[in-house]
DNA sequence: GTATGTGAATTTCTTCACAGCA
DNA sequence: TGCTGTGAAGAAATTCACATAC
């Protein structure tokens, strides 16, 4: 009903894992799919399914299902990643080459359109095709680019002051591969990816004490 | 109250951001810390560190707050990173590769004790110390290791086969980097790193939709 | 008959607010 | 006075179950 208002984030998250099991639908030729089969797919089940979609308004039809095609672009165009965004990656260390490496990105629509790091023997190489670039030009670069997203993939230590000059360099949105807290203005989204919090709520689950 | 039942999930993930923040506390030589600082610095409120922590039994002094290096070590106690975990690492790619350097295994004592491909150029190279080998010699090895942890950071073709073989090999915990869901056992805990999620929920917010 | 969309019921998680202890 | 531990209240998320549409 709540037809583009505000969808929670657990439904946004599921939302996305639809995506990329209908993007596979498509690409085999599948029509239709029932919220079961797709619930199925993405490890969740139909009723949760259809109340995720029905944050999009009504889309299925009765007795038949979901077009899946059309579903994989309505889902693509709520979740904002139709258009595209360009992102600028900070901290070419294994990591950040391997994030530049990532098709996963690309897939979604995300463009890496700058790297950047401080260290002098990275800057002026190239990785991925893109020139390292220091630090110091992340926002008279980003004048021209106009990324909206920056990933974090230094060492904890400088990831504050990173996401400090991201901000100001106009990034409204910040990956953090970081293992601290980033503190920063309300309007900045963050979402961060800490091996420590999934390492100990696996240690955790093997302690046997999680049932 | 419920001293050592079932902790659910989003507790268990909080402690572990307590975890690293008594950690720095504990080197900077700080001696007590009270819920409200915990929380200030952990990202929560001090009404939820308090919720979270009284699973583990009373354990602050009232008007004083918590004994920063006591706490540290019963949250490591109860969440099973005591005594240490071996982890297996299938897949030595660029991101499997920044794994095995990243040193946040070590420092929350997880130790990767093996890694593998399929890849006959990678087989017998040396990666951080250990030389990496095929997978099918994953069973074996694990014979006499009895990693209970593994961590996938093959493509996404491959990784619901490795997942198996990691479980036939007698793992209980798997940390999937490859963006698809899992099918496995009851039993076994799985942990997903999706930066396809990520990104999304990333450009949802950016929509503007989400507030 | 089959499968959606959705209010209602339920479960889970978070926040409040205060009694009790140092 | 200061801060913990915790029942009670509140908010959020999930699941149920069914009216409705094909």
């Amino acid at each position: 009903m709540p037809v583009s208002s505000h969808i929670p984030t657990p439904t946004v998250e599921r939302l996305a894992a639809y995506l990329g099991c209908l993007r596979e639908m498509r690409d085999e030729g599948r029509q239709t799919v029932s919220s079961q089969e797709l619930a199925q797919r993405a490890g969740s089940n139909s009723a949760q399914v259809r109340k995720d979609l029905s944050h999009l308004g009504q889309i299925g039809t009765p007795g038949v299902g979901y077009q899946v095609s059309a579903l994989h672009d309505r889902l693509a165009r709520a979740l904002g990643l139709a258009e595209g965004h360009k992102v600028l990656l900070v901290g070419v260390g294994s990591l950040g080459r391997a994030l530049s490496l990532y098709r996963g990105f690309r897939q979604e629509g995300f463009t890496i359109a700058a790297l950047f790091d401080n260290d002098p023997q990275k800057i002026g190489k190239r990785v991925g095709g893109l020139e390292v670039r220091p630090l110091a030009e992340l926002q008279s670069v980003n004048r021209d680019l106009r990324a909206s997203i920056g990933v974090i993939a230094v060492p904890a230590e400088q990831a504050q002051s990173v996401a400090e000059a991201l901000v100001a360099a106009g990034v409204k949105g910040i990956l953090n591969f970081a293992p601290v807290r980033l503190r920063l203005p309300e309007h900045i989204s963050v979402r961060a990816v800490d091996l420590t919090r999934e390492l100990a709520v696996l240690s955790y689950n093997l302690t046997g004490a999680g049932r």
